[in-house]
DNA sequence: CTAAATTGATTGAATTGTCAATCAATTTTA
DNA sequence: TAAAATTGATTGACAATTCAATCAATTTAG
């Protein structure tokens, strides 16, 4: 109305962000404040400054903060289904590829970054006393550690070792978390790649004639490198 | 000075204890609180009104609320060494014996409990943002890992196993590290029993010959059970 | 022009920390 | 031994702060 209007010292900066990407945009927000600062000092505010917005808009996107910080959970834990379920699919029929391949997935750039890590860490502390976030994770949880038992019964089969596969499985689930929590709170953290020996050195302990500690071995190379 | 003092209804509870005792009485309800609600929803009032006291008293004790939270953290983590310490002490000069009792020390009643699991897992959510913490625990985790290591690598020369006992050290931890992680998480909770049977067969993947699913087991003894 | 998006001030609730008063236990004095 | 004084633990009210949520005003997009 006014020609005061154009004297304005704010930026006028472009607003041509879709619903949806502003969404993305606030989650993003979430996530790198959650890996700074941990869970219990994550506000509105924080977030809001972090994406650049003023913080009315965040409760205009999201209900309210509770429903923010489920949102971001879910993100993280979709995006973590993704990624190992996309690496299985690519992989060969055979177990132990099938195998490799599960287990490198959590190691690969995308998902496994710091602020990934420090994230998942902050939001693992609160789930035991929010229901929500135990109730969405543990059914991805329990796809996971199905997927990775059978293949551990098709390997023990495969290379008759006598195993038990639902305690394989488990000890691979754990030296794969355990990793994670490594890389991050150790005050010497090893590399990814580091990770990704100590953890093909237990596949080759449990399945000698399947893996290295280098990786995947195909069943037809009897020669070890 | 007036005798309604008498009819006071204030029950004259007993104020007999002595300092320490205070202090400690207000560590286990800040622990009970924590295992309950997490860390961003325990609050100075809750604290107190879980031990019986008004929260003046927790500021009065503790110079702040961050100090109290430091002081349980603390405790916990010397009560955590000194039973792993103790329980090495106590064990036999044979290797796999002392590897056997640092194992158990983790899954033992007074250690073990869903209390003092969820409390560390609300602890473990904000380690990364809190430097003092971190330092704090770092020192306890490198004393129990250089003690791991070294067993492991008497154990590997004692039974002429070609292993990196570094690596084999990394993953009994993650091992014993994700059964609590299990224990603690609503859908899969099997019973402290479990979980060691699960480390001990870890074990004797490893080390066939010093141990078996149950447990330890002599050098001398040829015989597998 | 109309509806949606965005801002930022404001409100109300929760929480931490402070402090003066109170009270019980202990020590001192007569 | 009994009364008085002292110590220090404890309480509860209050001040200060933080933070989530709300909303009226403004801006932008279609």
């Amino acid at each position: 109305m006014t020609d005061a209007v154009k004297l304005s010292n704010v930026i006028p900066l472009a607003r041509k962000i879709s619903r949806d990407q502003r969404r993305q945009q606030l989650i993003n927000a979430t996530m790198r404040v959650l890996a700074r600062k941990g869970f219990s000092q994550t506000t509105l505010a924080n977030v809001a400054a972090e994406a650049g917005v003023s913080h009315g808009l965040v409760n205009f996107h999201f209900e309210s903060k509770e429903k923010l910080l489920t949102a971001t959970l879910l993100f993280m834990a979709d995006e973590y289904r993704q990624n190992w379920s996309s690496a299985l699919r690519d992989a060969g029929d055979a177990p132990a590829e099938k195998l490799a391949a599960l287990l490198q997935a959590d190691f690969n750039d995308v998902i496994c970054t710091p602020e990934r890590l420090a994230c998942w860490c902050s939001f693992w502390g609160e789930v035991q006393s929010r229901p929500i976030y135990q109730q969405e994770c543990a059914a991805n949880d329990d796809r996971y550690i199905h997927n990775l038992e059978q293949i551990c019964e098709s390997i023990i089969h495969d290379g008759n070792y006598g195993l038990d596969h639902v305690t394989v499985a488990r000890v691979l689930r754990f030296a794969s978390e355990g990793l994670w929590n490594d890389m991050l709170s150790m005050n010497s953290p090893y590399t990814r790649q580091e990770a990704l020996r100590t953890l093909f050195s237990t596949a080759a302990v449990f399945f000698p004639r399947h893996f290295t500690s280098d990786g995947f071995q195909s069943a037809l190379n009897i020669d070890p490198v």
